[in-house]
DNA sequence: CTGGATATTATGTACAAACATATAAACATA
DNA sequence: TATGTTTATATGTTTGTACATAATATCCAG
């Protein structure tokens, strides 16, 4: 990856500083809470003027990954794993925008009887088998959310994709699936033993619970996810306005 | 509302661009596809530099309201008048809506200094008291939700309302004060005793905490919001579209 | 009448230069 | 000691200018 703008690049210089800045960033020293340069020094630094400097760091401001505070400097947000309703990322790509660095601890792929819930959801006959995808995700340190996803047989998935691709990038790519639409319900439970068992956590711990409908363009139903997160280690933030 | 800039105005030009064009664009004329002015000319109109106008501009085609073209011009975003503003209801007419009957069980004003967040979000010196409005709310067999408010002085709140009363009622009809944009943060945790004695439930038992930033129309913060919800009757729900 | 060159139009990119304002540290005063 | 006051620093705001590039409209030759 580059480490310096190229001012022969085609690439718009601001396009060339923000993916820049998104690597500096990641270094454990700025992670680790410290100011970035100034702008106007870092602006000299890049060799670039401060408005296109600005305007890199202005994007990556608005996506939630740096702060600023006049007078004092900019510097990489709270770490603070959350979800951000608005921008549509997947899990992976927003965790590792963050800087997080995503574990696979388990992985299973198996067909299974739909329940009422999903069946009434899918609009499918409860006696037609769909695709289940359960994942324990999480840091270096240990797993923080256990993920259990049904797959709508429209989709088409045989189960022997490879899951370790970011997941809406498979549905896309390779199934010319778009997720467009989706539906959540947050919630708060105790852990029971078996996710408290996953979670690494005792049986009783507070866990955040994400149920998540999602459809695609034409608005039918094409997975139905369960997260369950750690609470220690999870916020769900939405932002809304009215006009 | 004011429908040219002032220059005179201590707001940013920016800001008063930025709401200026989401009222014009509400306008049938340009909602119905009608591309705006061009830059140049509408800078003119402004009396703004291009620079300034398009801050504003790029401000709003971030949040998908507008839609640009090199070449041709800007025009409201096709989709974007739709879902949006569904989820601005009051707590007491959400409930409402769903046939459910707010009871206040505790009800308390006092004035208080503000912690370290709640200064930080306001901007305002720790040593300035701040209005707090504790409410203990919840169905007639029991609470299931408390609440604490803290107000921006701004808003210039005495505690001497009647917050019987729909809180957003009381800030726009008394203190023309609107509430435009909210962000929130759910998270899960188990009830300390203090809450747990207010909720009717065992200390240690899960609950839903949200917490809330509320902003007027200059995106300026007058109210921190906390809730916390018993897990078993609540549930957050949200839906979010890509275009 | 059609295809391709050309001009026009509007947004996109980039820089430079001031001045405003919030913050925090250094300093001075009561 | 406590409280202002100044100063340095960093981001915030605003304007002006110039050229690049994509989309569209126009015109001209064959």
């Amino acid at each position: 990856m580059n480490l310096s703008i190229d001012h022969k690049n085609p690439l718009p210089l601001h396009i060339q500083a923000e993916n820049l800045l998104r690597n500096m960033i990641k270094d454990p020293q700025y992670a680790g809470g410290k100011f970035l340069p100034n702008e106007v020094q870092l602006a000299k630094q890049l060799a670039i003027s401060r408005s296109t400097l600005r305007h890199a760091l202005n994007k990556l401001v608005y996506e939630g990954l740096l702060t600023r505070k006049k007078g004092v400097g900019t510097k990489v947000a709270e770490a603070a794993i959350s979800s951000k309703s608005k921008n549509w990322l997947s899990f992976t790509q927003e965790m590792t925008a963050r800087g997080i660095i995503i574990k696979n601890f388990e992985l299973h792929v198996t067909w299974v009887l739909p329940d009422e819930t999903i069946a009434n959801f899918f609009e499918i006959s409860p006696t037609k088998k769909v695709l289940k995808l359960e994942r324990l995700r999480g840091k270096a340190e240990g797993p923080f959310v256990y993920f259990i996803s049904y797959f709508h047989p429209r989709v088409g998935l045989t189960g022997e994709e490879d899951f370790k691709r970011p997941l809406y990038d498979i549905l896309e790519k390779d199934y010319m699936t778009v997720a467009t639409l989706s539906k959540e319900e947050i919630s708060a439970r105790s852990a029971d033993k078996f996710i408290a068992a996953k979670l690494e956590l005792e049986p009783g711990h507070p866990i955040l619970v994400r149920k998540r409908f999602v459809y695609d363009q034409g608005e039918r139903p094409i997975e139905y996810n369960l997260g369950y997160y750690r609470a220690d280690s999870f916020v769900y933030t939405v932002e809304s306005r009215r006009e």
